[in-house]
This record gives C-alpha cells, structure tokens and sequence, in this order.
DNA sequence: TGACGGTGAGACACGAAGTGTCTTACTGTC
DNA sequence: GACAGTAAGACACTTCGTGTCTCACCGTCA
C-alpha cells in the first residue's frame, strides 16, 4: 500500500495531533507541522484534505487492530477455537487501545459514530477481508461473511456496554457465548478441516 | 472580591478548557457552555472577551496559590525560617500543581511568559501583597519587597530548570541556600521580633 | 550540465467560524 | 407589577482555516 515514509508521519501526526486538540479543533496545518511537511504536500498525499487524511488514518488503525488481531488466531484448533479466539482477543485489543479510549473520552460522539455507524461498514468490511481465510475452511464464504459481521457487532457492543452476563475478554465466558448464541446457526453446514 | 458563583464558574471552565484544548484552541463559545452560562453573559462579566478572562483566571490561581503557601508559614520561628518555608513550600506547590504542567507541557512558549516575561511582574506583585506582612516584622517595607521578588525569581527560576547544587524542595538546602545568598545581604538592617 | 520529480514557501479567494455588541423575551424576586 | 439578571439569537466585523496555484529550490539521474 503506502510505503512512504512522509505518509506515515503525516498519519502519526494526525493521530498525535487528534489526541491532543480532537478532530474539531486540529487543523490541517497542525497536522503538517507535526509531520514536518508543508501544507502544499499533505494535500498533495492526501488530496480532498482533513476527510480523506482521517479516512485514511482510519483504515490504517483498522489494518493494525486486524494484524495484531491475527496473531493470536494462528493455531486455533478448530471453528469453536477460532471464533473464541477472534472475540477475546478482539475484545482485549479493543479494551488496551490507548487511541481509542481518548477518543471516546474527548469526543464521544464522532468516535461512537466511528464504531456504531459510520464507521462500521469499514469495520464490518476489512474484518471480512482479514478473518474470510480463517473462516474459508470451515464455513462456505456467504456463511463466513455473515458470522464475522455479527461476532464484529457483538464485539463492539460489549465493548462499549459491558454486560453482567458475559465478559468476551473471558476464555470461559466467550466459549460459552460462542457455543450457546453462535454455533448452533451453523452447525449443520459445518466442515470440518 | 468577586464571589459571583457564576463567575467562579466560567473562571472554572476557562481552566478545564484550557486545559483540555490549550489557550490557542479554546473560544469563548466553549467557555460558555462548559459554564453553562450564555455568551452575553460572559461578556458582561468579563467585558474584553478572552484576554481580560484569562487575566482574571491568572490572578485567581495566583491568590489561591500563595493562599495556599501562607497556611504553611504561620509557625515560623524566626526570619530565616520564614523564608526557608517560603521557598521551600513554593516550590512544593509548583511542583504539584497539575494545571501548571499541564500548561507546560502542551503550551511551553505561552506557560513560560507567563511565569518568566509577561506574567512575571504580577506574580512578585501578588506575592509582595502577600508576603509583605509576614516580612513586615523582620525587614524595612522596601527591603521585604526587595527579597521577595529576588526569591520569587529564584524559585520559578529552579523549578523551571531544577540545579544539581540545589534543591529548594529540601529544607536543608533550601536553608543552606538562604543562609548562603539571602540573609548576608541583609544582616545587619534585620529586626527581631 | 541540464532535465526532472518532489518539496517548501507563500499568495490568493473563498467560506466558515469566532468575536463583540445589541435587542428581545423570559424568569424569579422583592 | 416593577425590576435585575439572564438566555437566545441577530448582526456586522474580523480572523482563521481551506483548497488551489505558482514559483523557487534541491537532489537525482541521465
């Protein structure tokens, strides 16, 4: 994608920069001075200006939330394992994110909007993108596609609201969700690998 | 003086704006609400806008801040006492003070006026009103407003930029220090009291 | 050496936002 | 029922951010 190096500071400074004032008061030039650019360039990377940069920023942190996220999904041992893994670990990226938590503090709204509705057709979309080859083996890929984005939703509802019932951070608490709410919808087609 | 609770108000919002957002960023408007006041009224309290509330809001923290420094000097056994407490809990307060670092950290270049260029001449004002009493006993009026402002210059100057040689947190070397370059100087005009 | 791509700096017009003032209507108090 | 204080909003004015463009500069490669 995006290997330059200019590109990557201008992100960082637009993260740094959002942390710091929130998306409604930096401005463009902030973010260039934080990068070390000129204004001139940063609309050349990022032509259409503050809402292509967080766009992009967007689907940058999205990216690394989904790559740290797969590490831990390597040597699941089957479909229930898997999809524990995928909402635990899920939940504890969601939980451990420094960036996200001072969004949601300075700027509920916008950062909600980010995660329930705006954002979540991204969210829902590179989720499928990174979990479809992990799921592909079990599930046909429309099959695949459905669960992702619901375990997606859940995640981000639990997250936000956390519930007296069930804690998706919890091994146990996540397989007996997994194995109570989601599983019994797919085990007829299930494959196994 | 002014004990409008309205005013203490917005003079707390200006605080929590400031510090949420920087001076640079924070409109009046943002005042305002956070008060929970209109914008008419702001300015009716504060006629001049900004400038002349963040100069209120300045005066406050001061008074309220050597308020605080005279409660540790009531006891004090003699002159050199008086100013080892002086400085000592002066710096104690500095260093504690979470609206000050804050400030400092993210607006060095305006923090710094205040407390070394445009500010500075207020703050030994303020401390000279305050102090002068409690010198009073020791010194000549003139005198107690000489080492008043000589220490007030020397305090903000080692919090600022803490010395390997000294520490005026420590009351040995805050004493030590007192006793090196302050009461010579003064010696031999000195009252007891 | 000269062409070339990328950059910083600055000018520019435009629109959005903040400012400071004013008027009007509302609310509670005496 | 007069009164003081306030919220709300209109208003003109100014400042600031935006997006685009031009130009000068610099290192690279031919």
């Amino acid at each position: 994608m995006s290997l330059d190096p200019a590109e990557l500071r201008v992100l960082d400074a637009a993260k740094s920069c959002c942390e710091r004032w929130g998306l409604a008061k930096v401005t463009i030039e902030d973010i260039a001075n934080e990068a070390g650019v000129s204004r001139a360039t940063l609309y050349r990377m990022f032509p259409g200006g503050k809402d292509v940069l967080f766009e992009a920023l967007r689907v940058r942190e999205l990216e690394e939330f989904f790559t740290r996220l797969s590490v831990h999904l390597d040597g699941a041992d089957d479909f229930e394992d898997l999809l524990v893994r995928c909402v635990m670990h899920a939940t504890h990226e969601l939980r451990a994110d420094q960036h996200l938590s001072l969004m949601l503090a300075s700027e509920p709204g916008d950062t909600l909007g980010q995660l329930t509705v705006e954002g979540l057709p991204r969210i829902i979309g590179v989720a499928t993108v990174f979990l479809a080859p992990l799921v592909d083996g079990y599930l046909p890929r429309a099959e695949g596609a459905r669960v992702v984005e619901l375990l997606s939703r859940l995640v981000i509802s639990y997250f936000l609201a956390p519930s007296e019932q069930v804690d998706l951070g919890e091994p146990e608490s996540a397989r007996a969700f997994i194995q109570t709410f989601i599983l019994p919808a797919f085990q007829p087609s299930l494959i196994r690998s």
